[in-house]
DNA sequence: TCCCGATGTTAGCGAGCATTAACCGAGATG
DNA sequence: CATCTCGGTTAATGCTCGCTAACATCGGGA
């Protein structure tokens, strides 16, 4: 379904060798814990997508064990509740953004690709996980405070990194146009999801991917 | 609370004059009408403001009741139930806005005028109905399917407008390229409401209103 | 002034849903 | 092999909420 690597893998605590029989392990290696963690993040992934159809409120636990075959209370047994599931999707996604820039940050020098790679960056997720992206800005509020400020910690400090970016390059704009600026390129790379469900068949991703970093580029710079 | 003619003024029944003893009516005119247009305009407005606050799910009818002085059940005398609310909301929203695309488009000859006028009048719903926008474009799949299908109808003639005009301008781009770009443009316009949540004080909407303006113009004309 | 319909109010009613309880089989562990 | 822990199951439980019923009030046309 993604062409990137998707939350899901970077979230869980999935690794990365696949060897059936191979048990040299280091960490937590038995069997049961594998298929609890992958039973996890099925629910996760299967929750993204029912939340960015029917909305938090209109997925009740039954449809989160049923979608991965399980039924019903199963589910407690990986979340101690449904904000929970909630909340482990909006944190992920959040620190996958955040972690995402500054990996850019550090590898790029000049302010210019940096900014470029950002949006680069974003493109891939927003196009490989649209349901997770739906999912964050919409659902954010129905969280417990406690999340809620943990969420939106994380996400000020990925706003942070696209504003100090731009101000490198346009040291003579005011740091709260900038910061309305990357808000407003978010919508515009976030708006993917909402318009890729309105047409019947949509293009190859390679095609939106370039007029969105084309388009988003332009509107910063602009 | 807008600075633009609201949506609520256009939508309801309620007349643009004031006068509180003209009695020189046409249509129906008693008291009572009027007070029931009234009320019913002021839930469609603190519905949108609630809906977006919570979504359509985490409101209740009785909080729709409270928050207009009435309570419970009265919101019935209304509307037929809680789904005829958000229906009421989101056929206007999409009404308003395909009517002040095509007034826009009747009266411009030049598509670049006619662009930058869009752009301007869908700066300015944005900016004045925030809520409505925000709900629009959250809660759609919680329609029944009728109303859904309406308000599709307007949504994507609202589009075509767009996408028309962008056409004449760039007639060397590719209809579905041009569809994206719309989209986009939306994504990135529509997305006032969501940056003017998180800041604790925002800058003049006349600021706000120039940068988007730009943004858009720039993105979709890159 | 009298009566009717419109607009509210306060009690339910019934469904849906998150969560908990009680129980069960099967891998890991000794 | 006995046991214990886990991940699962099905059956409550209790609350929330949309909606309906039955009753009050009042404005306005005859």
């Amino acid at each position: 379904m993604a062409t990137t690597p998707s939350t899901a893998e970077i979230l869980g605590d999935a690794r990365a060798d696949e060897s059936p029989a191979a048990v040299t392990v280091a960490a937590t290696a038995t069997e049961r814990s594998r298929q609890k963690a992958d039973r996890r993040q099925a629910i996760l992934t299967a929750a993204a997508t029912l939340f960015a159809q029917r909305g938090y409120a209109g997925v009740t636990i039954e449809d989160l064990g049923a979608a991965v075959g399980v039924s019903g209370p199963a589910v407690y047994r990986h979340f101690p509740g449904k904000a929970a599931v909630l909340a482990a999707i909006l944190q992920g996604a959040s620190r996958t953004l955040l972690d995402g820039a500054e990996r850019v940050l550090v590898e790029a020098s000049d302010p210019a690709v940096s900014l470029r790679e950002l949006i680069a960056f974003h493109v891939d997720f927003a196009l490989g996980d649209a349901d997770v992206i739906l999912v964050q800005d919409r659902e954010l509020e129905q969280l417990d405070l406690g999340a809620r400020h943990e969420v939106r910690l994380l996400q000020r400090q990925y706003v942070e990194h696209w504003v100090d970016t731009l101000a490198r390059l346009r040291p003579d704009r005011a740091e709260t146009e900038l910061r309305i600026r990357a808000h407003a390129a978010f919508g515009l790379l976030n708006s993917t999801p909402h318009s890729a469900r309105i047409p019947g068949r949509r293009p190859a991703d390679g095609t939106i991917r370039g007029i969105l970093e084309e388009m988003t580029w332009a509107s910063l710079m602009s």
